[in-house]
DNA sequence: CGGTAAAGAGAACCATCGTTCTCTCTTGTG
DNA sequence: CACAAGAGAGAACGATGGTTCTCTTTACCG
């Protein structure tokens, strides 16, 4: 899941990507505050003033660092989005089973980051919120073009159902991770026609 | 979710007791590594060296941590154990929903502490291991009791929503993931009936 | 060609990290 | 009563945390 943005939108210079890639894979084995500006100095052949002179502080390279999973992120999304009706539901769940379980998979850099800042007014719990946010609109707009009833209800499903599959795919068996998600994706894609005759009928809240 | 076990198992004792709860709160509220062994023990109104006569060292207070949040989520689980069938599926819902949203819920202990811990040797990562496989082991047993063909499938599903409901309690809104959830849930708990009707006939692996 | 900005090198800052130590005081049990 | 164990107090350890500093060298841009 971790990779470093290939284009910094913001000034680009050799020194900050290789300080951003290796933020980006230590930050992702060993967690944030499992590993100090030194580390990441060292392992970027950088010096120390260098750093600081890209970045004014240790949270700033934690927000680059999660922005530009962003980034690889959306950029892997674009051909999935280019699919139409249930089809584009079906890519959606691959690009998340294709997350789980390659070599030094740690589950999602942004729960793991998540759990380590505490305060939800932070600049880091915002680029969390904004990612998560951006997901789940992508994944409500696939259901609502694939014709399903409650669009919402469907995304929050899935939605909860990837955070588990990251999870699972962790801490427990990736490839029995990757099976269950499957299986509970077709399942709410399967809802889209049986969802009217199973659930009585309620407007849902957004 | 966090709650210091009221009866240790091993040698009980004023201080230590101070120490696992002050832990608990703290490691809890703001991560593991974000916690210094001096916070806790100015919280505990405890010396440095009492700490360490009680815990040879600050892993060992962490294990005893998740130990006691396991112990307090086995006493009450005791309780909705004691159902039958589909009414029992239905409680240890209701147990992951009260778990999410009250003040201060930052999602799962355990997950939380999983992902600042990378080595899947570490006896941190093995209390928490252990602490996943009895609550599957739990709503695997509750489904095949229920009459589901596949528990070992509901089961992985349903922890698989329960992972995800915890962490959109946490970073979401709480209220909305416990909808979520116990829809997913209700679904599950359905497909007891429809499952054999949806999916074709394969034998689950373990 | 000259100037400006970025990068290298390296020391230094103070605070905190986890851990160990000594020394005194209480407490309960034999 | 005595003696051992537990707890309090407080200093200290070296290592590392994030951050700032000075000084020199490189390299691009007008």
């Amino acid at each position: 899941m971790p990779t470093a943005s290939d284009k910094a939108p913001a000034k680009r210079s050799e020194a900050r990507e290789r300080l951003l890639a290796a933020a980006t894979q230590l930050f992702y084995a060993e967690g944030i505050n499992g590993v100090g500006v030194d580390r990441i100095v060292a392992a970027s052949n950088v010096t120390l003033a260098t750093f600081y002179r890209h970045f004014p502080s240790k949270q700033d390279l934690v927000v680059a660092y999660l922005q530009s999973v962003h980034d690889s992120l959306v950029a892997r999304a674009a051909d999935s989005d280019a699919a139409e009706g249930r089809e584009r539901i079906g890519k959606i769940g691959a690009e998340v089973m294709g997350e789980i379980g390659y070599e030094g998979f740690r589950g999602c850099a942004f729960l793991n980051a998540a759990s380590e800042f505490e305060d939800p007014e932070s600049p880091v719990r915002e680029v969390i919120a904004d990612h998560r946010r951006w997901f789940h609109d992508r994944v409500r707009r696939a259901f609502a073009d694939a014709g399903h009833e409650r669009p919402g209800h469907a995304a929050r499903h899935f939605v909860m159902l990837r955070d588990g599959a990251v999870t699972a795919g962790y801490l427990d068996s990736p490839t029995t991770a990757q099976r269950t998600f499957k299986r509970g994706v077709d399942g709410l894609v399967r809802s889209i026609d049986l969802d009217p005759l199973l659930e009585e009928r309620a407007p849902e809240e957004p």
